[in-house]
Order: structure tokens, then C-alpha cells, then sequence
DNA sequence: CGGCAGCTTGACGTTTACGTTAAGGTAAGC
DNA sequence: GCTTACCTTAACGTAAACGTCAAGCTGCCG
């Protein structure tokens, strides 16, 4: 029943972030490993919620929106106001990622724009290579 | 012919930076305004890639990605070298905007299935409190 | 018992992206 | 000529997200 644990290292090595990245991300509330005297006792559940924070970061959300969302995970049970609170919170998150996608989607479009003109020139330059008897 | 100009705080105020803002870019190489003397003079193009440089800063990117990106837009007019550099760059960039967009897809699933667990939730309280006779 | 490997808590250093004075130039209006 | 509004550079301050020592526990091996 899931019961495996790990240690700050290999968690640190499994996901290619240093220990003392851990350690900053408990210190700020984003992990809460169990404690064996000093020592830090990390579960599965840290593991999942590890992931959703190193998500958050490839997306370039700061730790402080980070938390939010990892909170909002682990609260999910509760009572009729927690959940409507809950909800309104995933339809503000929502419309945040909603807004960088419609970002990503215009940047994508106009790499692709840009990419299509410097084909369009290269082929212009072999041709006017080509034109002089130039070696492509 | 877009021979219209912007003094610095009319710029700032029209994308909702600071001016400290636009001379903080300036310095870092990712706007090139006019100088009129002392003053600057921001045109057109300026306004352009000052866009891209807020869409980039919307998707979380360090400055030093965007100055790339922004460098790509205003250099692509050059020789078969330059090209097919920005060509390498081009694709280097997609796949950065495709990752993030994965992740970005995958979160907003789990933020589709989290909202409908909620839902769940409520309507259960819901019942379980009409059967308690208590008002929702 | 010594020693090492791995863990711990401070505490200060670093980079990024500006904010915030300070100190002064400039053109327009009275 | 003086004020006012807007601009300038220079320089120091700040918050976030760790990096980097320093100094000390802890468990085990020989």
C-alpha cells in the first residue's frame, strides 16, 4: 500500500534538483516530509506533490502561485465552503493558464511565420547562388 | 508611412510598465529607441517588439530568452549562415513553447478533474444536508 | 574508538528585474 | 527669469529562488 519512503538525496537525484532545493520548498510550505528525529522522511505523496510544484516552474509560475495550486490539491476535502472557494479558485487558475496558451498559440504562429520567411530567402539566396554558379 | 513617435511615459502608460521599466530594456539591449539629444524617442517598431518582450515576460521567460527571441524578430535579413542559425534558433524555441504547452494541457486536465471531484462533493453534501432537512 | 557518509540548521552570497531616491538637464508657459 | 512638467543618469535598495559555506548531529564500518 505505497508505503516506500525516500531519502532528501535520492529525491534530489530522481528529479535533478538539489537538496537544498527541497529543503527551500518545505522551509516555504510547498513540501511537508515527515520527520524522523532531524531527519526528513519523504513519501509518495511528496513525490506527487514535488511534481506538480517542478511543473509549475517549467510554466515559470512563481513558488509563491505554486503553493496555491499544490494547496489547493491537498485540501480537497472539506466542507461546503471550502469547496466553493475551492472551486472559484481552479476557475482563476484556469483562466491564468487559458491566457498563457492563447500566448504560447500567437508566439507559436509567428515563429512559424518567421521560419516560413527565411525559407522562402534561403531559397532565393541558392537561386541567386545557383545564378552565379555558386556551390550551395 | 508610421512615422508617429512616443515619449517614454506615453509608452509606459499605454502597456501599463514604468518608465524605469523601458530604460531597464533599453539598457539590456531588448528596445533600441531613438536618441534626441538626451531623450528618447520610441517609434513603431519599438512598440512591436516591446509586445513581444510582455508576451514573453506573461509566459514566465528570464529576459535573457526573451533578448534571444526579440534579436531573432530584428535579424532576419542576412546571409545563408545567419539564416539557417535562425532557423536552428526557430526550432529550439518551439520545442520550449511546445513543452510548456504539454504542461499546460496536462494541468488544466487535472484541473478539469479536480473541479468535477469537487462538484461531486458538493452535491453530496448537498443531499446529505437536505436529508438533514437543513437549508442549502 | 576513529572516521566517513549523509543528514541537519543557520547564515551569508548571488542573480534577476526592477523600485526608489538623488541630482540634475530641457522645453514650455507666465 | 522663474516655475512646472517631463526627461536624464547614477547609484543604492529589494524580493525571489536558490547556491554555498560553516559547524555540528547520526549511524555504521572496521
Amino acid at each position: 500500500m505505497d508505503t516506500r519512503t525516500w531519502t532528501i538525496a535520492e529525491l534530489a537525484r530522481e528529479f535533478g534538483v538539489t537538496a537544498r532545493t527541497l529543503r527551500f520548498y518545505e522551509e516555504h510550505g510547498l513540501l511537508q516530509p515527515e520527520r524522523r528525529g532531524l531527519q526528513r522522511v519523504f513519501h509518495s505523496g511528496d513525490r506527487v506533490r514535488l511534481e506538480l510544484v517542478l511543473r509549475g516552474k517549467r510554466l515559470g509560475f512563481p513558488l509563491e502561485e505554486i503553493k496555491k495550486i499544490v494547496g489547493m490539491y491537498d485540501a480537497d476535502t472539506g466542507e461546503t465552503g471550502q469547496l466553493t472557494y475551492l472551486l472559484d479558485q481552479i476557475t482563476v487558475r484556469r483562466s491564468e493558464l487559458e491566457q498563457r496558451r492563447s500566448d504560447i498559440e500567437r508566439t507559436l504562429a509567428e515563429l512559424a511565420d518567421l521560419e516560413r520567411r527565411c525559407r522562402d530567402d534561403l531559397v532565393r539566396l541558392g537561386s541567386a547562388a545557383a545564378d552565379q554558379g555558386v556551390r550551395t
